[in-house]
DNA sequence: GTTTATGCAAAAGTTTTGCATCAAG
DNA sequence: CTTGATGCAAAACTTTTGCATAAAC
């Protein structure tokens, strides 16, 4: 596997051994095309991906390396628009979703004072924070009519 | 119907009409119990509340009437650790959740300044917001071993 | 009476699982 | 060798749809 992802395959490899499993090349070959695209993949994009490199992988792995990935703690699932997708998790600042209802566009922002606000209503009610999914949904710059307010 | 929820009943009317739809009597049971309940309910929720009031509706009624709130703007549904959920949506102050992760509670917050923030994200981007769906994911005040960090 | 609503069963879509076989250590 | 990984097919779930019948207007 390529060097580029070193952080995140040691963090796989880790958990792989924690748990008494191995690595294979199939299992590589799903992981790498993951990581290699930082785009929200859907399963289907990813066994499209995957099976370009080698086609005798089955959706079954994808699904079954999609849950390992998670469980590891690199991918995590967004269900946008009723599509379940994942996009890559490991050492990216944590971030929220704009998705253009029209085109399907993704677009990622984070914000520091939102983030804080969250904390503070959390401790309002004692509730301690492990993660959050944050969609906002409405028309990009492109889709959106000009001028229309 | 109950005239507890007349607001709602004169937008669903409103919206069947528009549409040349009618009412009956067991949409109605299935609207009573979805506005009555102030609950995050799952389809099987609905179902089995419906049920009890009325033990020959079918499972697609509730589906099909949830469908019919979402387009009238009364119900709005969130995917909750996996699960579809309805909730009311209709002159209700826009509010994000808290979800615990050990007992599945759900906790409602708003921030007029986190709305205030994400619309100034928007903006940098010309991103024109129609909807959000905010999800904190952690433990309940219940949930969280005292004292732990 | 005509059109819409409904229940049932079947279909469609997505994700998981059983099992025999292959690959990894 | 022993255990884990994989593909396939089947199962499990969730949601939608076709169709004949009942209810609304």
């Amino acid at each position: 596997m390529q060097r580029v992802f070193a952080d995140e395959i040691d963090v796989l490899n880790a958990h792989l051994k924690r748990r008494g499993l191995n690595r294979s090349s199939r299992r590589d070959v799903v992981v790498s095309a993951f990581l290699g695209s930082n785009k929200h993949l859907s399963v289907d994009d990813l066994y499209n991906l995957v099976r370009r490199k080698s086609p005798g992988i089955g959706r079954t792995t994808v699904y079954r390396t999609l849950k390992l990935l998670e469980s590891a703690g690199l991918a995590q699932a967004l269900v946008l628009q009723g599509e379940t997708r994942f996009e890559r998790e490991l050492n990216r600042r944590h971030h929220d979703h704009f998705i253009c209802s029209v085109c399907g566009s993704i677009f990622e922002f984070s914000s520091d004072e939102i983030e804080a606000l969250q904390e503070e209503e959390a401790r309002k009610i004692g509730f301690r924070i492990e993660g959050h999914k944050h969609q906002v949904y409405g028309k990009c710059a492109k889709c959106a009519p000009a001028g229309s307010k």
